[in-house]
DNA sequence: TTATAAATTTAGACAGGTCTAAATTTATAA
DNA sequence: TTATAAATTTAGACCTGTCTAAATTTATAA
């Protein structure tokens, strides 16, 4: 078994060399992980003694494939669980992070498994990012809620997370449809609503809890 | 903050006064944390020193009004996912221990309230213990085991006082579950062991040490 | 291309929780 | 009431993950 620790590590370079960058430095994790660059250096050795990381002295770090399953899997549970308490608990979207950074360590598969049927099988967690399945499968067009896209950031509307009737006829009658490309053009400080541009340069604004639920590719 | 081991030494203590004893003693503690003697020793003195416990030396222990306050919340996280597990995600009761034991570590309050008012603020968890409320206060309405009931007494099943898996599903299997009533026809002179009837009819017998661990509200 | 800066690693220490072996205190039984 | 057993504590050690300070390697800029 690995520690609570070991599992933040792995977590950390996941993250780090998902973003781009093909090798992941001794100081940026040390950055991610809020600790000292001489303590990243130990983990790195025993992370590497487990096969879990690909490391030589100086050069920086990479995942192993086991490394990049267990943290996979450290994700799934994360975004999972985010899924939860907002969907079933009534948290707020910016409420969850902390919560999940604990849940995500339990270690039984079979309540995760159990977890992700009972959700449903989603497929994004509430802030857009995909849903790692139990084959540590996901969609990697990342998708992102226009809310948090930032001023004059832009992307193709590639799907929605509200299925409402309601909600889809009016994205109808905006042209807020898939394929579409919105530019965001202003975030309004007092309400957090986005005036967004189209193509067409149709330019009008659209609430936060609109803009929450269009995602799009950038 | 307390530890995770801090909190299971708390839970242990509290469990083991509930049973009667006044004072808990350190080898029961060592048997029940799965650990030796001295290392509950050092803990002690720790958890003394933190004034969650009422410690002299070789006098054994006792939980202050802080400890046991922190012992119940976690009781009640316990029980609390314990109900959710077998509610929500169609665990079988003989299988949720080991995860909540996980579980009732998590820290947020927030989370804990949130479950609960999910599940409808419930009353018993899964095995028929009393889960306590926001406020720690849980219903002691007093139950018996079977085996202090007369001939001719009855009950209605409402908890055990064994939890291993192995039991758990003898009872299953005997349909000897929660909310079930029984009846006692019989005690058996020569070995003490039981004959009691449910409200299906079914007559059939159970030992002693059954009778001791089921516990029935009268 | 070389001096200096930045990044990284090593050496040695510490705190938490555990252990074994030995010492001490309390309980028990003749 | 005293010898012995049982329970408990102490002493000293170990392992994990962390740290600081110093040493080493790599990157950079004149």
């Amino acid at each position: 078994m690995n520690s609570y620790t070991e599992e933040n590590y792995l977590k950390a370079i996941y993250h780090l060399s998902i973003n781009g960058n093909e090798s992941v430095s001794t100081n940026s994790i040390a950055a991610v992980m809020n600790t000292k660059a001489a303590s990243v250096t130990d983990m790195l050795k025993k992370l590497f003694e487990k096969k879990l990381i690909n490391y030589a002295r100086y050069q920086g770090v990479s995942l192993t494939d086991e490394g990049k399953t267990i943290a996979v899997s450290i994700v799934r549970k994360h975004r999972l669980w985010e899924f939860f308490l907002v969907e079933k608990l009534q948290f707020k979207w910016d409420e969850v992070h902390d919560v999940a950074e604990e849940l995500e360590h339990i270690t039984s598969a079979e309540l995760v498994d159990r977890l992700d049927k009972f959700l449903g099988f989603p497929k994004y967690d509430p802030h857009g990012d995909p849903i790692p399945d139990v084959n540590g499968r996901f969609n990697t067009n990342e998708l992102k809620p226009i809310s948090e896209l930032l001023v004059n950031g832009g992307g193709i509307i590639m799907g929605v997370r509200e299925h409402m009737p309601q909600f889809l006829q009016y994205l109808e009658k905006m042209k807020l449809t898939i394929g579409n490309h919105i530019k965001v053009i202003e975030v309004v400080e007092y309400d957090q609503s986005v005036i967004i541009q189209l193509n067409t340069e149709d330019t009008f604004g659209i609430s936060r809890d609109v803009a929450k639920n269009i995602l799009v590719r950038i």
